[in-house]
DNA sequence: TTTACTAGAGTTAGCGCTAACTCGACCCCA
DNA sequence: TGGGGTCGAGTTAGCGCTAACTCTAGTAAA
């Protein structure tokens, strides 16, 4: 067991200030009637001993731990990094502490996670992409009270909910009528692993169809939202289709991806091959040439979430929706 | 307050299984002599009540939180998340989980964090790049029993430490010796801004002086490590000294956006700049040119610094420090 | 038969804090 | 002069758990 330097309690700061703890107390939360005099007082003798409350005893009481869980299932991922970010400052201002809990893109962790958060240990938590089915998905959150899914939608009665502005799975119709526009006719996809759901790759098609540009699903294949997933699926995707004159991927990892495999296989981009990612991470506009991608404001989705789930954590359980923008950015992968 | 679902206790257990509580608890815990025939009983009923154990009141009467404290200047910063990964990773399979404090680059913000992360909230403490002077890091961490930093020295009783294989500020040495050998003469440095202490920038002048590399006070810069920064910097140090044939960047954001800069103003890499970076992220490899940098197991050093850290939880406070090795990777960008 | 141990529990006493109630002194107004 | 309000505290009773000790019946050794 690790020594713990001796911290002292209320009940210290009590006895040398020779009040009650409640007294105490309320000096520390600032309420309850206190005369001036006493409140100095106990405030000197606090700082004399460097008194720090004890988190532990306090969430005994209160059933409070001002600690918050944030899940997502790659925080190597620039796009959940930044959303963290605004999560975290978001959090820190109003006095919590977020907690993290990385599924690492394994769908099973992403169980476990949602199955060991307590409520002794989080007053809510944001779920990020989650992997899940809504089937797995909705029993793990039931039991708690304060959620907000980002990118998912949920029954109204669980938690709020954080989505892009067009329907799920829309942006990639949105970004082949783009590049039907442009001139390419044979467009592949490279979705990511959840959205499998034959659902949506089965509405992509219909909505392709529909808009008369040519539909082969062996164009289209599924990954891991990684990079590496990208560059291997790319280069398979790109070897066995050398037809595609375009590609849209899922995020802007995987887009990237495709790129380093279209490149290794002497593609020009855009000339050869057009190119549209995700999410809009810093690397998407570094890269040779910038990839065209959809605009998501992060750190805003970010702090966005976490205002949501504010609300849960203080009582309000009224259901909220925010929607942000992702707007197409043509850069010259396209 | 947030409507908590009422949530079954060891006394709920105890009364249903017709046991005491210590019994449960003792079955909980695997400890203790409890006949195969309770133990079976008890288990079925905890399944049944649903019950989990209140972290808080364990934490009040044990002194443990199994959380972890992980500080660090950006966690947006590729750098960091993949360190964090690590962390993360490897207490998750300990049984830990780690709270996150960002420091966004603001010194007075990681002071704040620091102070206020009491061991009644953490076990251990995990600090990276800390952006503070020793002066002002050592006494805030003094009260903390478990402590491990990542790129930084400690007095050894303070705690344990991760850091590169070559001295502190030697890197940009390296780096300009191999600009040096292969013709550079002009050599710029963008240096991360609390490296700022001027002992660093003596250092790295003298050790140039002796291997006869021309030197020049004002081809060095010093800045916040962001991407952002990096740009900006290069912007205004390139224009002011076009006669620079290359730059060294403390990190490889600020290397990226040195380039960016460069590109911006005309200059062909490498033939009229070289570039050098620090710490071999994603991005580096993937822009044109690729940029020559500094290897960095990352999530190595993320997995070593919870290994040493989880020592000084579990008691054992000897000193250990773990050197990962950083090697030059030449791209094209020099 | 007494002693002595062991397996398998139960009992007691808090950890440090706060919610909710209580209490005395003082003042104001009828 | 007594009823009621307010100020500035104090008292009581746990929150849910575990460390450490106690207790009892059964068994083995002397």
């Amino acid at each position: 067991m690790t020594r713990k330097p001796q911290r002292a309690t209320l009940a210290d700061v009590a006895r040398e200030a020779g009040v009650s703890m409640m007294t105490v107390s309320r000096v520390i939360h600032g309420t309850g009637r206190i005369s001036d005099e006493t409140r100095q007082h106990v405030r000197e003798i606090i700082e004399k001993l460097e008194y720090r409350p004890n988190r532990a005893a306090r969430t005994l009481v209160t059933k409070r731990t001002y600690m918050i869980g944030f899940v997502a299932p790659d925080i190597t991922n620039p796009y959940f990094t930044e959303i963290l970010q605004g999560v975290e400052e978001f959090f820190w201002r109003e006095g919590y502490n977020v907690m993290l809990a990385n599924s690492n893109e394994n769908p099973e962790r992403e169980k476990a996670i949602l199955d060991q958060l307590e409520s002794t240990m989080v007053d809510g938590i944001i779920v990020c992409s989650s992997r899940l089915s809504d089937d797995e998905l909705i029993p793990l959150i039931e039991k708690h009270s304060a959620i907000v899914v980002v990118n998912r939608n949920l029954p109204h009665h669980l938690g709020s909910v954080v989505t892009t502005l067009h329907p799920r799975g829309y942006r990639a119709v949105l970004a082949a009528k783009y590049l039907y526009e442009t001139g390419r006719r044979r467009i592949g996809y490279v979705n990511l692993v959840r959205s499998i759901s034959s659902v949506n790759l089965d509405m992509f098609m219909q909505e392709l169809q529909a808009l008369h540009i040519p539909v082969n699903p062996s164009w289209y294949a599924t990954c891991k939202p990684t990079w590496q997933a990208g560059y291997e699926t790319g280069k398979v995707l790109l070897a066995e289709h050398p037809e595609l004159d375009a590609v849209i991927a899922g995020n802007d990892l995987v887009a990237l991806g495709v790129m380093r495999a279209a490149v290794e296989q002497g593609l020009r981009i855009p000339q050869d091959l057009a190119l549209i990612g995700g999410d809009d991470i810093l690397m998407a506009s570094q890269v040779t040439p910038p990839l065209t991608t959809f605009r998501s404001d992060k750190y805003h989705i970010g702090t966005m979430a976490a205002e949501l789930l504010l609300r849960r954590v203080e009582g309000d359980l009224t259901y909220y929706e925010h929607h942000y923008d992702d707007v197409l950015i043509i850069r010259e992968s396209t």
